[in-house]
DNA sequence: GAAAAATATATTGTTGACAATATTATCGGC
DNA sequence: GCCGATAATATTGTCAACAATATATTTTTC
């Protein structure tokens, strides 16, 4: 967090535009790359090579892998470098497990802070024409659907604290999310889910939406658990 | 988190005792300031005089108020300096929201992991010698068996990702933990929220344990609402 | 020819010097 | 004496050179 109170630093970068710094920047890229897969799990990274790449200071470079290191998105190891972390089975059932009580916080405080309204947007994008498209296989048209309903979930909350935790987490899960999608069932499954859950934050009944969402993630966990084989 | 997996820094430190850096122990130290409030929220903090008082080189001063920064305790402004990060009503009463699920995920995960002889400690810590201690206003006897529990709780639920969102949280709420127990009433209604919790543990009964946590968070929270004029 | 030792290379870790910026002190005009 | 401009000081931000460490290569020895 830099000028930053609380929350942690995307957030204030995308609502102050300026003082984005060369370190900032570089995380960012970075993190993109890691969250893309283009830099695969176990994947070493050299500063040099990035500190040219990028045109700044070695030490721009490092302060960038502190930052990721922080976050969970890298290790280092001592005289030998950062590497891409790997995730194993063990930390993305633990993930689930704190997924699973913080988005249904989420969805709780979302639904608590916002006039009924609020939803409608969503619930006309988790229609029918989303619905074809799941049914078809367009995942990407999936996939952004559920980044805005989570978006708007973070925006509703209104708690800069539970969006820092949600944020770091998210970079660490969201290969494996699209992973999970491709298993046959999984996005229909998860598209009808959401579709509950906003029909109750519509209605205002903030202990159901929280109930719904953390059966949707522990569905998603159980998912996780019979085709890890074929995930990991 | 470091030359460590999920986890954060703290935990593979005390587990593996060598490559303590300098970084690593400046960062423990000025932790430990802060939650003391030995600096108060708003002190300013100037590199050189910790350089100088470590005799480290200003670079690892800088390297550890980056991870301080990203952990929520300090605030960075450039050019300026950093300032221990000062906690507003709000930002108290949205830690309160996430210590609920948090650790009320924590017990309950303990109480699935371990056999039910395991809290017999913990169940003989908060007898009847400690009940008189907290009568007595005996805050520190309080204090250290409340961090026992703690403890305890996050090594049974085994979870290094829980462990490291929570020691986030810890940090920034410890101060406010100890003088919300001076309120007259409060000190005594929590040891015996946490008998409660620990017979729901003892009886392997997770989910009342981690409703009844819950519970008691959320009885702090309103504590804390009803007198936040004379604890902030 | 294989294993061990010694050397060479590449990469990270650390530092002190310098640049950029903000804060404080000084001075002159009214 | 007070306000604004300007200089002096202090503090943070950046960098490039050097040290320490690990890895790869070559040489030596049996």
């Amino acid at each position: 967090m830099n000028s930053r109170n609380v929350t942690n630093l995307r957030d204030v970068k995308s609502s102050s535009k300026l003082a984005v710094s060369d370190t900032d920047r570089l995380v960012d890229e970075l993190r993109r790359r890691i969250v893309n897969n283009q830099m695969p799990p176990g994947s070493r990274i050299r500063e040099s090579e990035l500190a040219e790449e990028f045109s700044v200071s070695r030490s721009r470079v490092r302060d960038a892998f502190g930052i990721l290191e922080e976050r969970g998105l890298i290790e280092r190891i001592p005289n030998k470098g950062a590497v891409v972390m790997r995730l194993e089975a063990d930390s993305f059932l633990e993930l689930f497990d704190v997924r699973e009580v913080l988005e249904g916080l989420m969805v709780r405080l979302a639904t608590q802070n916002t006039e009924p309204e609020y939803w409608d947007d969503l619930i006309e994008l988790f229609g029918n024409d989303l619905e074809k498209a799941v049914a078809e296989n367009d995942f990407n048209a999936y996939m952004s659907a559920i980044a805005e309903f989570r978006q708007s979930c973070i925006n509703a909350a209104g708690s800069g604290t539970l969006r820092g935790l949600l944020d770091d987490i998210y970079d660490r899960v969201l290969s494996m999310t699209r992973r999970l999608m491709l298993v046959p069932g999984r996005a229909s499954e998860g598209f009808r889910q959401h579709q509950e859950i906003l029909q109750a934050m519509r209605s205002g009944d903030a202990e159901l939406a929280e109930d719904l969402k953390r059966k949707n993630i522990r569905s998603a966990r159980q998912w996780f658990l019979k085709y890890n084989d074929f995930l990991l």
